[in-house]
This record gives structure tokens, C-alpha cells and sequence, in this order.
DNA sequence: TTCATTGGATAGTGCTACTCTCCGTTTGTC
DNA sequence: GACAAACGGAGAGTAGCACTATCCAATGAA
């Protein structure tokens, strides 16, 4: 197919795919004549895979450009895989002060946690942490143990489910389910608050 | 205190607390004279509270001054200011196709969840199912059930310790408990995986 | 033959969250 | 009492991001 039946699977402008052709978010296509190039379906799911991320995933072009290279090389571990989509993921810009990364990292030894030393997701709760506490809201450690607990949960079940059958797949498994169930959880929680609200804050009729 | 002790207080140049004032997510300060002003703790809080909603948060300056506007009006219900804090929230951009929406209501149904029919949380959640979709990933019921779980052992528990006092102090920890829980979240299920996946595919030295 | 479409490159747009500059006024300090 | 620094307020300017528009020569379909 040409660059216009490519724009039309995908929902997207002509130009919008351009941009992503010169950014390298898509490979090119291959070239039949100096001004007419085949795409074929990996192109369309690679497209459709920017949309995702790009929108509900919420990564930036830089970010996607990262997770891409990731999930596309071959010598690419399932874990490293993950490291890539964690380290693409937008960080906190301010590295958090020490006390607050202390605080973090002693938390995670607490439920007996194994993570890299300097782990992006240390700094990440780290922020999270000290947004909560500037904002004058305070956190039991019973409130962070079960939001651990249920973390750790879906962690277990996520890891579990990889496909084992190619890497390849494995690698596409963990970077997808990582970023894109974040905004289900999301979701899901938000709808569990108005649920939960319902019940507690307006009486039956 | 003065806006350059208001500024270093909350951290930010003095630019951006001039700024603030300006959108109306800071209250004016007390006029001493034509190009004075006296400015409070309260002023202080406020600075910090914006800042933690805007980083961590997530939010943009439109919707912080939808959030804060529910705090601050006295008429609100807590679970009105819960609703106003969803609907202040970044929401999908486009709205879902109807099969996505209905898909979502149906999941919710079967938890046997009650929310406003048309919530924007149930666009959110229809959005972030369609992502999964178009990138190919399958979710099976089963995995959506224990999310949902997940999602509604947290709620509860945060709903359940909403302070009686004071209506103003339930509706700020109701808004500040949902918005900023929400990072602390995603950043212990990605330290959680990192884990998981480290336990699984690591082979221990 | 005609005319829209193609791949490719460059420049421009709209939005957001600031940041800069300017103004006349006030304050603290010498 | 002089005077530089800081003040409150307003408008314009900036940087980064994700596109979007325009142009070009070459190509394909009618």
C-alpha cells in the first residue's frame, strides 16, 4: 500500500505519517521509484502502535522513539526491555532531594524489594512522595503498604502472563502491558472512587 | 510576607507566582499601599498545592483552577468535589466509539459498580481498553478483574479514611487523596515489576 | 494528456507554561 | 533626604512539542 491507505488504516493525516517518517517512529518504506514507496501491515501495526502510546500511554515522540528502539532490537533482554520503557517513561525533571529518594528506597526494602540502585522509578515515588507531603497530605505507612500490596499483586500477574514462546514478543508483551494497563489502572480506580463515594457520601433514595 | 518570600517559600521564581496570580490560581494578596501587597501561610499552601498538582499531579493550569475553585466552594459535597476533580482531569481528547463506551459499561456493570452514566472515567476507561486493543494486546476478563479488584480495595480504603471534621478538609483530602495517589501508584507498580521481572528472568547470581 | 498523488524537505501553526521587560511606586539604607 | 533595590501589575515574548501547510519534481491512473 501508498502512504495515503497506510494514513487511512491507522486514522491519521497523510502529513501526520510524513512526521513520523522523519522522526523515525516508522520505518520507510521500500521504494519502488524516486517517488513511490510500498508500506505493508507491519507498518500499520507499528503505526497504530505510536497512536497508543502517543494518546492513552501518554509518552512523548522521544520517549516512543526510545521504547521502539528497545522492543526493536534483537539482543534486547525481556528485563532490559523493561528498563528501556521505564527509562523512556517522562521522569520527574527535578531529581528529588535525598531524604525523599532515602525515604523511597527504604519503603521498597521494607516489602523486601529487589530494584536497580538507581532505579527512575526510585526517583518517580520519590516525587510522588514529597508532592503528597508538600500538598500537607499524610501517608501512613499501612496507606503505602497497601497500595504496595496491590501493586505488587498485579506486578506478579503482569510478569507472569509474558509469552514465552519469542523474544520478540516477550519484549512487545512487557513494554505494552507496562505503559498501556497504567491507564486502565487509572481508570479503574477513579471509577472504584465514584463507586466507593456513592455509597458512603449520598444516601439511597 | 512579600512575593519574593511567597516565591522562595514555594519554591519558584517570582515570575511564575506573578503568573499565577494572574490565571487566578493564587488568591491577591492584601493591598498595603498602591504597589504593595502582604501575603499568608494560607498563600504559601496554596503555591505548594499548585505545584504539586502541576508536577506529580499532572494537571494543567485550567484544570487546577477547576479544582481549586471546588475546594474552595463552601456548597460543594465531597462527592461532588470528587466529580469535579474527575472532570478537571485530563479526559481522552476524542470520545470513544460507542462500542469502546459500552464495553466499559458493561465491565463496570459486572463489578457491580454504580457511577453516573456518563462519566467521564468510563470514556477514560474505554479509551485506555481501545489503546490495548489497537496495539494488539489482548486482555482477557480475568486479568480486567483483578485490576478492577485491585482498583476497589484501594478505593475503599481511601474513601473510609475521608476526615469527618471539617466538610472543606474531607473535599481538600478527597481531591489532593485521588489526584496525587495516583502517581505514587503507577510509580510502585512499575518499581513492583521491575521485581517481579528482575525474580523471573534474572538469573540469581 | 492531464491531473491528482507520491516521497521528501522546509517552514509555519497553535498551544501551554512560563519568562522578560517595562512602568510608576514604595521601601530600606546610608 | 537621596537613591538603588524591590514591589505589584500588565503585555509581549519564548521554548518546546506535535503536528500541519506548502512546495518540488516524479509518478500513476483516467
Amino acid at each position: 500500500m501508498r502512504i495515503a491507505e497506510l494514513a487511512r488504516r491507522g486514522g491519521v493525516p497523510v502529513g501526520t505519517v510524513k512526521y513520523y517518517l522523519r522522526e523515525g517512529l516508522l520505518p520507510p518504506g521500500e521504494l519502488t521509484a524516486a517517488t513511490q514507496a510500498q508500506y505493508g501491515d507491519s507498518h500499520v501495526q507499528r503505526l497504530r502502535l505510536v497512536r497508543a502510546l502517543l494518546g492513552p500511554g501518554g509518552l512523548s515522540i522521544a520517549a516512543i522513539r526510545d521504547v521502539l528502539a528497545a522492543i526493536d532490537d534483537p539482543t534486547t533482554s525481556v528485563h532490559d526491555a523493561l528498563g528501556a520503557a521505564h527509562h523512556a517513561l517522562p521522569t520527574a525533571d527535578a531529581d528529588p532531594r535525598t531524604e525523599d529518594w532515602a525515604e523511597a528506597r527504604d519503603h521498597v526494602r521494607r516489602w523486601g524489594w529487589t530494584v536497580e540502585d538507581d532505579s527512575p522509578n526510585l526517583s518517580l515515588l520519590a516525587g510522588a512522595l514529597h508532592a503528597l507531603r508538600t500538598a500537607h497530605f499524610d501517608t501512613s505507612d499501612r496507606l503505602l503498604d497497601r497500595y504496595a500490596d496491590a501493586a505488587a499483586v498485579l506486578a506478579e500477574e503482569d510478569v507472569a502472563t509474558v509469552p514465552t514462546t519469542s523474544m520478540t514478543e516477550a519484549v512487545r508483551h512487557v513494554v505494552i502491558g507496562t505503559l498501556l494497563l497504567e491507564p486502565v489502572l487509572l481508570a479503574l480506580r477513579r471509577l472504584a472512587h465514584e463507586n466507593a463515594s456513592m455509597k458512603r457520601f449520598t444516601p439511597p433514595p
